[in-house]
DNA sequence: GTCGTCATGTAAGATGTTACATGATTTA
DNA sequence: TAAATCATGTAACATCTTACATGACGAC
């Protein structure tokens, strides 16, 4: 449902082809709602079959540019004020941590630290990001720069939230560093 | 496949049928790894076929006890060990304010108050779930708990982040926002 | 003996991934 | 004219959801 909703947001703001859409996703829709090729072609053509888009010119190549009509914009309002009937939510980072107390313990702990460590590049890949982009001063743009802010502090806190889990970890069993892998776990997140 | 790898990762703590399992995530896993009674039985089967798993013991009502085999001890180890080929995120919160831009402003901002409404209300419910457990002194039990510990981080943090949201909202456009919460429908497409 | 729980399954359909296929147009 | 890019599509397969179907056992 929500690559539908991905779709005609994006030709909300404005026409486009699906080619047009694909570069969009890799852009600015990555962190959000990645999608390959064949499903926002496949997509396209139920949405312009429902009458939530329609072709608005056809250009080189077969170019078909879409446009979302009225009853589009009216269901992507709906979709987006209704998070009720969101799908569950899965995380398989979770499910990992989850079954962690199935391996050995100091792999466990290798894989919180590199954990931690994966979370901090992300955040600089996003303040990059973040730095890189000129925003505009519209309710688009403003949007986009708070969610790419959800990024930088979800990934800040999984940081954080490793460490403390290995703080945890050596407090219950201090003694168990066995010298080979004792990388240490100097910084607390500034 | 990682529904696959959590019903395993059930199984590798103690061994179960089909509706023992759907009882484990309905209660310890509902947060992280949501399953259908559907899907857990067909993925069960199929783990035995590849020899994952096995069946130890048979029941009344043609109840199949399935018990991890080493082979899947270790395929267990493996998958936890390697989040680097998991599937992409997807967040369809991220993706609705994403697109808010495109919804009224003053539902956007209605949006964002339920919305840190919402995690103030689940960080409630998870404290609660974590204050009613009483948690063994294994690893097992230990990561469970760095698990919630981890839900109850994230959804501080969006209540955070979604007041933030708020009150950049509120210093952008600082006449229409405060005050009454009336719909004011009048207003809305000028 | 019937009611609730235990227990497993099938079928249809939406959603998503990977890989393959095809051809037009631009540009170097 | 060769290569890169533009542009759309199909097929096969895995995953997940909803709904339906069936029956055995235990308690009362």
């Amino acid at each position: 449902m929500s690559l539908r909703i991905a779709a005609l947001g994006l030709l909300a703001k404005q026409p486009g082809s699906g080619y047009d859409l694909l570069k969009l996703f890799e852009k600015s829709l990555a962190n959000v709602w990645p999608a390959t090729q064949s499903q926002l072609y496949g997509e396209l053509n139920k949405l312009a079959e429902s009458g939530l888009i329609e072709v608005s010119a056809v250009g080189p190549r077969g170019r078909k540019e879409y446009r979302i009509t009225d009853t589009g914009r009216e269901e992507l309002q709906r979709w987006v004020l209704h998070p009720e009937d969101d799908p569950p939510q899965r995380s398989s980072a979770l499910l990992r941590v989850f079954l962690l107390g199935e391996v050995p313990p100091q792999q466990a702990r290798r894989h919180m630290i590199a954990l931690a460590e994966h979370s901090d590049a992300e955040v600089e890949r996003l303040q990059a990001l973040n730095d890189s982009l000129d925003w505009d001063d519209d309710a688009s743009s403003f949007f986009a720069r708070a969610a790419l802010e959800y990024g930088l502090r979800v990934n800040a806190m999984q940081a954080d939230w490793a460490r403390w889990v290995i703080a945890e970890l050596d407090r219950r069993r201090p003694a168990e560093s066995s010298g080979s892998d004792m990388p240490e776990l100097a910084r607390e997140k500034t």
